[in-house]
DNA sequence: CGATCTGTTGACGGCAGTCAAGTCAAGTGG
DNA sequence: CCACTTGACTTGACTGCCGTCAACAGATCG
């Protein structure tokens, strides 16, 4: 499959080319020419994470900015007695972390094995204003990203447990799904692994894991989805899915 | 009070000096240095709306970018059964609208009198990439914005009830308390006009209005707020409102 | 084997939604 | 001026969804 251009090692290095990267031609890495590719690449840093593993905790006074280059991110924001809610998902080729200092109190967690583009804080910072298009990217995605947030709200604050559970499965289906795939055209059997326990899932939708259970068992029955052990779906009438979730596409 | 500098026509013009705006030195204005400031001046447009003005509706395939000037803009988002949930909440000097494509489907509406500094919508994504630093300005406020996104999102699918009138009372008195003032010195008797309606109010805070009234009415018999009229409320244990709240500062 | 973790299902109760009645203020029209 | 309407708000009674508590089933591991 890989066209092996390079002569040299071959094995992927710490760094790899970034020619050769996943996200080379997404997110913020897209905005970059070759020439600032190799700025980029001589200040940047990979570093990989196993489930679970925090990432960033605590009020994040320590800066941090990292491109997701695979794996899935969990953000979580926590009240006082021990309530938490998560408040995104960071896939590829998402942004961890933030430029112009502070952000909220976050936990920063790797919710599978995840690989991280790692920038050191004032190279960032200065790439952003070198690179005339990188901050215009980086604010494409950022108000994606917002957007994603206003409907996540709409979620929280106006749908039922069985509207919540549907719409989740229906936005990883259609994450899921190949992108070069045929659009919409054939019935897409759309099957995917959900690495979050029902916990996190609970987390994720305001619910708690019970009421995630029961409702994910009654969309079970009612043969809109069928589960392949405990964390392995397929949406069956992804049509019915999403007129529960109510998604107006 | 105001220094009258200008020996020029005194009543405020369509589109006014710049230089004299409230915003100059806020938002993305600030960004721009005086010369950029003349082609800003040059492509853009005042406009004022009355209270319960539509600004924007439909999934907004109409594009439309603008700086929030005086008063407050509304974002919502509905569900195919009338259900609403108010997404967000504009103030001087927010922005509405955004670059680079579509949006999801909102409703923009005016929730107090408003008056919009408008950009026709080419010319502004010329300016972006023209003046280094506006993109990076918008950056940051976008940041901001997901920031309090994702803080509502904690309120919306963790809090109960009272604790999201209390986050709301909260969060107003904050914003509305006079910026130079003292660094929460004095007791700051923070008293303040929530131009909503109760409907409204619930639809920011995923609620019935009736449940909104209850725990406004639970507040002040518990002597942390007082009413004046419907619509004027005094915040009179600030500490206690705090607590209920649940914010982490 | 027990211990632990994750997930499932049942029984019950409480918080907030639903339905409904009533108050208050402002406007309208005779 | 008064009768009436309308809209915003408040309060009460009841219901239901979802949270809480609990028991149990598999899976993994030492």
């Amino acid at each position: 499959m890989m066209t092996a251009m390079s002569t040299e090692t071959d094995h992927v290095c710490d760094l790899g080319r970034c020619e050769a990267c996943v996200i080379r031609h997404k997110g913020i890495c897209n905005a970059l020419n070759a020439d600032e590719l190799q700025v980029f690449r001589q200040i940047a840093c990979r570093r990989v994470y196993a489930p679970g593993d925090v990432i960033v905790s605590g009020d994040s006074s320590e800066v941090f900015f990292a491109a997701v280059v695979t794996g899935v991110v969990k953000l979580t924001k926590l009240l006082s007695d021990g309530r938490q809610q998560i408040v995104g998902l960071l896939f590829p080729p998402d942004c961890v972390g933030r430029p112009f200092g502070k952000a909220g109190p976050h936990i920063v967690e790797a919710a599978t094995d995840v690989e991280l583009c790692c920038f050191p804080y004032g190279g960032f910072q200065r790439m952003l204003t070198d690179c005339s298009g990188l901050s215009q990217r980086l604010l494409g995605l950022t108000l994606d990203q917002l957007e994603e947030a206003r409907d996540w709200m709409v979620l929280l604050g106006r749908k039922t447990a069985l509207e919540r559970v549907a719409s989740l499965l229906l936005m990883l289906a259609t994450r899921s799904a190949v992108p070069g795939g045929s659009p919409d055209a054939g019935p897409q059997p759309a099957s995917f692994e959900l690495h979050l326990r029902r916990a996190e899932i609970a987390d994720f939708l305001g619910l708690t894991y019970e009421t995630v259970c029961r409702q994910i068992s009654a969309l079970g029955k009612d043969g809109v989805i069928r589960l392949d052990g405990k964390r392995h779906f397929q949406v069956l009438d992804r049509r019915a899915l999403a007129e529960i979730a109510d998604v107006c596409p």
